[in-house]
DNA sequence: TATACTATCGTTAGCTT
DNA sequence: TAAGCTAACGATAGTAT
């Protein structure tokens, strides 16, 4: 007899479930039109069922078309709104992209510069000062690239949240 | 102290009206969640309001463009089956409605690729290298979108009959 | 005017038929 | 399985602050 406090989750048995689908669907539509008389709002409930292949449609089939265009038409900002959220997630997911395009150039720089001082290495000859002025200029290539980079990198990590 | 009981008719004063319009409304949005939830059913309600510019849409913008969008089609079809030659002004206007949607959604997909590629273009630094690897993710997300555009703007052109 | 309270009405889960 | 019953839970009209 007791009658058991609503637990807000899917009622996983059947035949429970299904009367009281359809408890509630009559429950939820005669608040639609209460809600309708008593304050003279225009309202639309659609409600998919189940257990019949078409929706339940408050207050008519016609008057909700009416809502839904009025509707379609008011929530095309709200929609841009909704795109904004959507595409911050893009957004996110662009940023991990960018980072890992300025990793992999970072990367590539690296090896450039790796591949250049390899070859200068192998061009270096015998005379002392040919090492020297060789080395002078790698040098600087070096200071230039690592500054470069660590001013890549320190873009890269302010940016990095991770 | 005691409760009136609910006569169905229009509440003549305005402060009353309100205040029990609010109750309502979110009752009528709690119970909308609650069948959803328990029943585990697709359900949209929009309530307009004298008292804000914006509808109440439950479950949300996205959600209930969804539902609407099921129904038109749905009742799209029924209509054609069911509607004699008289009615067909009704399933034009039904017709209508489903373009705007259409067109909405692909107005909505234009904006969200131009704030995208916005913000993009924000994010581009100084390096030239930098410039074009984002120049060619950003051809390609475009090249993606025109496709999808045209796509989506090729089936509304088979469905329009303008 | 808005918010909080609460007694009463209304909804509905579990039961009965 | 469906329809009806009813007590407990839940919503809310009227009131208070």
């Amino acid at each position: 007899m007791p009658r058991k406090k609503v637990t807000l989750a899917y009622m996983t048995n059947d035949s429970e479930r299904k009367v009281s689908f359809n408890k509630r669907k009559k429950g939820l539509i005669k608040k639609s039109n209460e809600l309708h008389t008593l304050c003279d709002v225009d309202a639309c409930a659609i409600i998919y069922s189940p257990y019949e292949s078409r929706p339940e449609v408050w207050p008519s089939s016609e008057e909700a078309t009416n809502v839904l265009a009025r509707y379609n038409e008011l929530s095309d900002k709200e929609k841009t709104r909704y795109l904004t959220n959507q595409e911050s997630l893009t957004q996110q997911r662009l940023e991990k992209v960018k980072k890992e395009l300025y990793r992999l150039q970072i990367e590539n720089k690296r090896k450039e510069v790796e591949s250049f001082m390899y070859k200068c290495m192998a061009g270096i000859r015998k005379p002392e000062e040919f090492d020297m002025a060789n080395a002078g200029v790698m040098r600087s290539v070096m200071e230039k690239t690592a500054s470069e980079l660590s001013s890549r990198m320190g873009e890269l990590n302010v940016a990095d949240p991770n």
